[in-house]
DNA sequence: TTGAAAGCGCTAACAT
DNA sequence: ATGTTAGCGCTTTCAA
């Protein structure tokens, strides 16, 4: 392979020359610029990561932390994430990266000394950790860290680390303003397994205090039906919901992957939409898109908040901005599974 | 941070033992071993990646190229791209590049000149490639490379590359003869949409392949219904296949997005699985999992399948190994969604 | 506007 | 069984 000294070479001129040209950290006149680049274009020239990193102490690498819901050969299940929803997010995240100059090293490690071996190994410039729990163990490893890092998530205590989310609990409010205002009494939400709740996932906790105290404020009755994402599980989750004089008018769906398993069920029981029953889901559009029916939908928009967490943590790497918690406001998209209640 | 010599000079002892404590390259002592292990624990020292990669030639890091469906801010959209079924290899490659020392470098970009971005900067010592087309452009840029690269498909030519993948032809086969064995004639694929086939997606080629081939020496009747995953694109792609006095009695679905679109197809048409229609599904078990019914289904073993392109990696960085392609063959798991046809 | 040279932290000969 | 040391390829002072 090429090194930066047969390039120097090549041009004519000296090695720092060419680095200096490469990074564009010094005035180089117009006519050696021309020469070094000509040269690294005949010679295919790609500076070496490892050395670069090491005379810089840059890697221009964003280490993204990612639990896996199963990982082969490993006690740890975290049947509480879902990766389709995961990856939302990481689809806004490694484009921003590149684009701003940095490459995502994957780490999927559901374990705070993950935390220790990327940075003190010198290995990326900042991370961004995912699945935030609301107290997780990472976190304090994080806050030790001598690299900035993005918690996507809201805990309990931050320990000085910045945040970006949606805001699950302003969500949870407008839903239940919008099905309030439409007579709505009674609502339950459909949300994750209650293994998400013993975790403390905050979106989860979030949304469920958004949900409940909005709830009391409207003089709704409000439940919650936590559930696997398995047809048969779903069933028997919604039936304490849907029977009796007392059911539920208006489901809030918070659970992405059991949404086709509840449209399934409402259909069976004969439930139209929105006559019989309200639906709203709150997820990624992508995954609203692909229902059996349209579904009014309080959008989460994991692409944006993703390339903002990048955002976020090349502003920490410039020196620019203090650690801050940033939440992405909710709207809700009305594609008429929502009405006013029957009774 | 610590560095090699501060734990050398610490447990008293040249710095290449401390090395070689770490490497475990050569005969130490086992005073010395643990003397050496006192002072990386005292000091909490991890070896800079960037000065091993210099110092080694070797980065630890498996580059993993995945294209993702759609990538904000660039023209590239990749409508025959499936998050979620990409995210099942990815699931099995983390985990197992760990186990075997290496990180994992997510490259997004869709693009030939990304893979020598990577292998040109000794940025990872092998590359993973998915998606991979029949004709795919990056496949002659990767054999080119100085650096091992594994592909997750079959192309036309895979340029002395090794490839691994589901064996969809086989899959196709199998199906076929498993619905004709109970007496169906007419038999639709619900796949991909049609720029899926224009991208010339090697799984989807494979799949027609095997699946058109054994229902012509089956004597039956097959045809193809590609479509978008939405509700209503679904319907419509439904509609010439299950109309008519010649409408298919057995669908396969090869495509994990569509799935619950289908099936709510179906039951809107009042057709029972397994009595009025026999449905087969193409995809990776947690998918077929979290659908609405219970589903006859070609398990897509893709966590095996990442885990053992990792494997093919790591071999081929040993020196062990020649390039070849190892296909997995297709199991039918029969969940009684298939029976013979009502007429 | 450009050059020369001293490291960055590690590995792997080459010694002993 | 352990120590010494010359690089690996780059960035960045310090000089000119």
């Amino acid at each position: 392979m090429a090194t930066i000294d047969d390039v120097a070479k090549r041009a004519g001129v000296a090695t720092s020359t060419v680095s200096y040209v490469l990074s564009g950290k010094r005035r180089i006149s117009a006519a050696t610029r021309a020469k070094v680049q000509a040269a690294v274009a005949e010679l295919g020239y790609h500076p070496h990561a490892g050395a670069r990193a090491l005379a810089s102490a840059r890697t221009n690498v964003l280490a993204l932390m990612v639990p896996l819901p199963l990982t082969p050969g490993t006690k740890a299940l975290r049947p509480d994430i879902d990766v389709n929803v995961l990856m939302q997010f990481v689809a806004g995240i490694a484009p921003r990266a590149r684009a701003l100059g940095y490459d995502v090293l994957l780490v999927t490690d559901d374990d705070p000394s993950a935390t220790e071996r990327v940075w003190a190994g010198s290995t990326a410039d900042a991370i961004i950790a995912m699945s935030v729990q609301a107290e997780d163990p990472r976190i304090e490893a994080l806050s030790r860290a001598r690299t900035p890092a993005i918690l996507i998530g809201l805990p309990d205590d931050p320990h000085g680390l910045s945040c970006v989310d949606f805001d699950f609990e302003s969500a949870g409010r407008l839903a239940i303003r919008h099905l309030a205002a439409h007579g709505h009494r009674r609502i339950a939400m459909v949300g994750p397994p209650s293994v998400t709740f013993e975790r403390r996932m905050s979106f989860a906790e979030r949304m469920v205090r958004g949900l409940s105290e909005q709830s009391a404020a409207a003089g709704a009755q409000f439940s919650i039906a936590p559930t696997a994402a398995r047809r048969d599980a779903v069933a028997t989750a919604l039936a304490p919901v849907l029977d009796g004089p007392d059911r539920a008018t208006a489901l809030v769906v918070h659970h992405e992957a059991a949404l086709p398993s509840v449209l399934d069920v409402l259909r069976e029981r004969q439930l139209r939409l929105p006559q019989d029953i309200s639906v709203i889901a709150v997820c990624p559009p992508s995954i609203a898109e692909q229902q059996a029916a349209p579904l009014s939908s309080i959008d989460v928009p994991a692409q944006s908040i993703g390339a903002t967490a990048v955002e976020m943590a090349v502003a920490a790497l410039r020196g620019e901005g203090a650690p801050e918690t940033r939440l992405v406001r909710a709207e809700l998209t009305d594609r008429a599974s929502t009405s006013a209640p029957l009774a």
